[in-house]
DNA sequence: TCTAGTTAGGAAGGAGTCCTGACCAAAGAT
DNA sequence: ATCTTTGGTCAGGACTCCTTCCTAACTAGA
């Protein structure tokens, strides 16, 4: 019963399931090796030479591989590499943040065809920002259009935690930014006949880093964002942790202990740092981004010398690593990656570390993320992909040709 | 790729691949229904009544199925209960604990043929108790040999933090007990050619909550357990999330803002309480029973209605309640199930509820555990139970008859 | 330039698994 | 006594994968 759930599809014992688990494995390694020919496939994989060209006819019959060139330069007969068809769809990727609205389509090798940042449209009315959003999106699958198939799927990342059972955002109670407010799913309802993938950013810049980044090696591990807000995305093994309702990773109630309740919580985790440059975060739109920048001048000049200001980053550094600390008690994560506008300041790792060396009962490696500020849309982008290829093989072993 | 690995076995394509699945279908079926019929078998799985009669007269040639009477009292004709073999094999739990040893057989239906319970051997030294542990285990296997088949796992219950890679028990610094010295692996080494399982006991605990207690229908949950020590379990679907090191649930050390760091971390979440009953902890043998007993008689004056003892179980129940909260703004449960001695108080639920709601993003539900202090057995009865059944399978498809 | 060795791909045949549909035998229903 | 229902088997067919052999084409080396 396991098992069958393990595989993902109607996986009852059939001539049609050994089928489509040939193709599949055949579709994976063509993916990650291209361009590759029927004998490398054969040999890496274990399946017999018969059975992996059955596999490269049926899926060049459905147009998903295509021959690409000759295996030349060596004894023998000449091969015929194969390559995923660049027909065979794309995928969109859209970052939705309160600064900007970044967008991003590549093909299914991750190839994009168009990146994009935009503002935010003025006045930043929910309904406003949906259509914007939804132009955008319009717009990239036009451009992907013409010679690159169809869209198989769009991955958008949203500064809200994100319902695992429904994938509606959840819109926070003091939440100052029309985007929280955005459903994508009815944003773009009708516009294209592909799943739309809704994340929450740090869970996707969490992906990123796993995936492609820092990460890729540690089997569990935390991303901790430190920004306009403090968040966390886990991942055990090839899981992220969602929570039953979405809101795993929201570590700024953390700090409760050391923090008054109030609209902070949540959201400033460098709360003091920016009280300590006389700026008081608001309601307004663009506040976070200003008080970004202050934070991040106080942290320069702790990096400089200047001592108040370094008695206000060890602070910070110890509020953050009391939140690890509390990660590491619950889940003891392998890694920790700091990341985040805040998160990647050099200034801040050291008393981050030395506080969780101190309080946590195993301490894990804390380092900094090494994706930036691109974790987060190439985290859509990963999501979207895998989505996009798992897809194209369920289409493919649907209808057999 | 992913595909392969998560069928747990060399997953080529093939014909003994699908046979291998077929099998373990009806493996699964009779072990969750028996006695049924092949019909019946055929019915529900979707499989054909002709290959399921071909995988049970292949299981039957193995040794694992049986036939058991005769479905009669209806129209037809007269068909075949079949049912797993209780020659099959049996399997072996333990849990090693200070107090004193348990231990559990049972055959493959989880049904006990031999329970009993031992006072640890004076003097408690290491090498002694690993003796005991080694003829504990011994004994039940004799006990199970005539008739039974062979063991098929042992699960043993300690109350230290077990390395996932190694199975190795961690010794705490600060134990004062030499069950947490032992390593089962070696103190049972060559007794037997069967997986020995060794697994912290608060993860057992919820284990068997998740599989046959409160916690059957909760997709994530964590079991607190509150006891000589404050510990949890924590599942998010059916995965045990033991952590990189196997320190994941040490939410003792959570409560470190709140408490001076010290010996106390980690082992007593009431401290208070049993301070306040002017109890000290030592390190004598016994000491964490008497302390359990003491603060149990806080909590009973407490919901007798002291005033003293109720401000005190007050202030236990809001530090448990901070803990909680920090799993939940880490993990998000669905679902937190309270167990152990003090944990199972009725007077401690409130309390800890309303810090919770109080504190986390989004309050779970809180109950307290059903299976009481039977759960850490019998989670450990799971254990054995779930690896007994799935190497069943591997031994039928690795010498097909 | 020519031969030998090597390699990709294909064809034929065989083994194994599952399914459909027909069939049988026995029991209860009528 | 006959009909209907039902568990199980049998025969035939479809499909998938594998082994083995074969072919064509290329390189290496004399």
């Amino acid at each position: 019963m396991e098992i069958r759930k393990g595989l993902g599809l109607q996986a009852l014992p059939s001539m049609t399931l050994l089928r489509e688990l040939t193709d599949q494995i055949v579709l994976d390694t063509v993916f990650e090796q291209a361009p590759i020919t029927r004998a490398e496939i054969a040999q890496q994989t274990g399946i017999s030479k018969t059975t992996v060209s059955e596999a490269v006819r049926r899926l060049e019959g459905a147009g998903l591989l295509l021959p690409a060139g000759e295996q030349r330069g060596r004894q023998g007969r000449v091969g015929t590499y194969y390559k995923v068809a660049s027909t065979a769809g794309f995928v969109v990727a859209v970052d939705l943040n309160p600064t900007q609205i970044r967008l991003c389509a590549a093909d299914l090798f991750g190839q994009p065809f168009l990146e994009s940042a935009h503002p935010p449209v003025q006045p930043r009315e929910p309904a406003r920002v949906a259509e914007q959003l939804r132009e955008l999106v319009s717009k990239a699958i036009a451009e992907g259009n013409p010679g690159r198939g169809r869209p198989l799927a769009v991955a958008v990342s949203v500064a809200n935690p994100v319902d695992p059972a429904t994938s509606r955002v959840i819109p926070l109670a003091d939440t100052p930014y029309p985007e929280g407010l955005i459903q994508p799913q009815e944003a773009l309802d009708g516009l294209i006949d592909a799943p739309i993938l809704v994340e929450n950013d740090v869970n996707l810049a969490a992906i990123a880093e796993r995936w492609h980044g820092a990460a890729r090696t540690a089997d569990s591990f935390a991303y901790v964002y430190i920004g306009a807000g403090m968040g966390m995305g886990l991942l055990i093994g090839d899981q992220l942790i969602r929570g039953a309702r979405g809101v795993a990773g929201e570590i700024g109630y953390l700090s409760v202990s050391s923090q008054p309740p109030g609209p902070l919580h949540g959201r400033h985790g460098f709360a003091r740092a920016i009280a300590a440059a006389g700026f008081h975060p608001s309601r307004e739109p663009g506040s976070d981004q200003v008080a970004v920048d202050v934070a991040r001048q106080v942290f320069d000049r702790a990096a400089k010398g200047n001592a108040e200001a370094k008695a206000v980053v060890e602070e910070e550094g110890r509020t953050i690593g009391e939140a690890i600390a509390a990660v590491c008690a619950v889940v003891d994560p392998e890694l920790v990656l700091l990341g985040g506008p805040i998160g990647l300041h050099p200034a801040l790792l050291e008393p981050v570390r030395a506080t969780v060396q101190d309080l946590a009962p195993l301490p894990p490696a804390i380092e900094v993320g090494t994706l930036g500020d691109a974790a987060v849309l190439h985290g859509a982008l990963a999501l979207a992909l895998r989505r996009a290829r798992a897809d194209l093989w369920a289409g493919v072993s649907r209808q057999p040709s």
